[in-house]
DNA sequence: GTTGAGGTTGCGTATGTTGCAACGGCGGTT
DNA sequence: AACCGCCGTTGCAACATACGCAACCTCAAC
């Protein structure tokens, strides 16, 4: 819509790959360099890219303010902290919490784990709903017609043999979630990566957010991870309680 | 140089104040709404801002994703990590991580404190040279020609009264820490806190960033803070290490 | 049902942005 | 030491783009 902002972000998503030169951007965005040159000056002035040397540029300090003024904001990041922090240190496995936009997961807080094989993602990564347990355990809480429209909507790419493929199996899987109050992603998204998750509440009852826990199959097998559930809830439950959840409010 | 990308950029830091509507946001910056309009819109595409309900902008989530890859590409961020994560455990108080941007120093990573009394700050926040304990440190560590420049041109706002304010008693600081080793920030940022910082060097002995813990005064007195020096300089040490840094290369 | 406060759209115009081509600084090469 | 080529930078003229306007739409309050 707006033709040089657009081109401008394009250029903050490159830069963030890694630092580039004038040329590799205008290359890569297909413009003359003089008009990147001017969008990165602007970019510049407000620390949204810096200069590494006379050549390379990166991203800028402005970045981090921002995105961590944002993260501040988000209440149920700070409310859930003290919970999953604890678990993360009481566990050593990899802790997410993540939260539903639009027809996407996105990571809001990390605590990483203390085994050596680690997952990739990152605060700010976004990841598909089929296939994580943190998305199916925000799906469920929507309402039915409302699960029926984003198992319609979104695409369905298969990234294991595990993943599930169809927005049939996808519905029965929530309404699974929905019941047992926890979800379970088992190598769906990452051959080697299996995960559970439980949803935090808001003080009407509301699910807020998804907590996970992601451990590596080698670690632990699938009864060694669903053994794991118990520790997990209470950890949401907690999580839950600080965000001003109560149990009689609209439980469960 | 590139007015609506410029706008945009305003609009974004704006909108991190806290949520804002179209009206407000148009009134701020002096532009028609629509004009607005289609920079958020924009923006939304690329997920720097999101809507929440239908009146009100919030920063997006692609701002955590690009302020993380940024944060992750600093070598000395990654470096420094253990070492100070350990030494913010064993003191309680809260550990910074700052890096010099032209003018200003930017906090690059942050550890919080123990203590109910904090200290407001922020990762990708910045701060002025002449009053904080790694400001010193980082200019400390260039050569004479570059300190002088950057004495004489940074301005000394009066932040408290023991806050430096002439070219010349900052010099003179300076001179004191390059010898010493570590600055001091003896409540010259905010009335109610003291600072010391020391840097944290790479392979060819160079000044990757500077680190500093930030104490209460309510907690310690000054010879209290000064009693933690060789700690910092302990962990400052543990992390130069890290990042490449040997005592015979170049050191000290 | 009416009012009002936002958000949204289409359109013509002028402004801002673009691409070009020439310049200049820097580093590597012979 | 001089040359060459690579990149970043600048001024300018042409054009497309983003702008402001005003009318329209939606939703909520009274």
């Amino acid at each position: 819509m707006s033709q040089s902002l657009d081109r401008a972000l394009t250029l903050l998503n490159s830069i963030a790959r890694d630092a580039k030169t004038l040329d590799d951007l205008a290359a890569e965005i297909g413009v003359h360099k003089s008009t990147v040159l001017r969008l990165l000056r602007t970019l510049e002035q407000h620390h949204f890219v810096r200069r590494e040397g006379a050549r390379y540029y990166r991203l800028g300090s402005a970045l981090f303010d921002l995105a961590n003024q944002a993260l501040d904001s988000l209440d149920v990041r700070r409310s859930a902290q003290p919970a999953l922090a604890a678990l993360n240190a009481r566990t050593g496995h990899t802790v997410h919490l993540a939260s539903y936009e639009d027809g996407e997961v996105v990571y809001i807080d990390k605590y990483e784990g203390r085994h050596s094989v680690r997952m990739y993602s990152r605060i700010g990564k976004r990841a598909p709903l089929h296939c994580t347990a943190v998305g199916k355990v925000l799906v469920a809480a929507m309402p039915p017609a409302r699960r029926e429209e984003i198992a319609r909507s979104i695409e369905y790419p298969v990234l294991t043999p595990n993943t599930i493929t169809t927005p049939a199996a996808y519905l029965a899987e929530l309404d699974r979630v929905a019941q047992q109050g926890y979800a379970v992603d088992n190598a769906e998204h990452e051959d080697f990566i299996h995960c559970i998750a439980a949803p935090v509440r808001g003080a009407g009852g509301e699910v807020l957010a998804a907590a996970s826990m992601s451990v590596p199959k080698v670690l632990l097998d699938y009864d060694g991870l669903l053994a794991l559930v118990p520790e997990l809830r209470a950890a949401t439950k907690e999580a839950s309680v600080h965000s001003g959840w109560t149990e009689n409010g609209k439980g469960h």
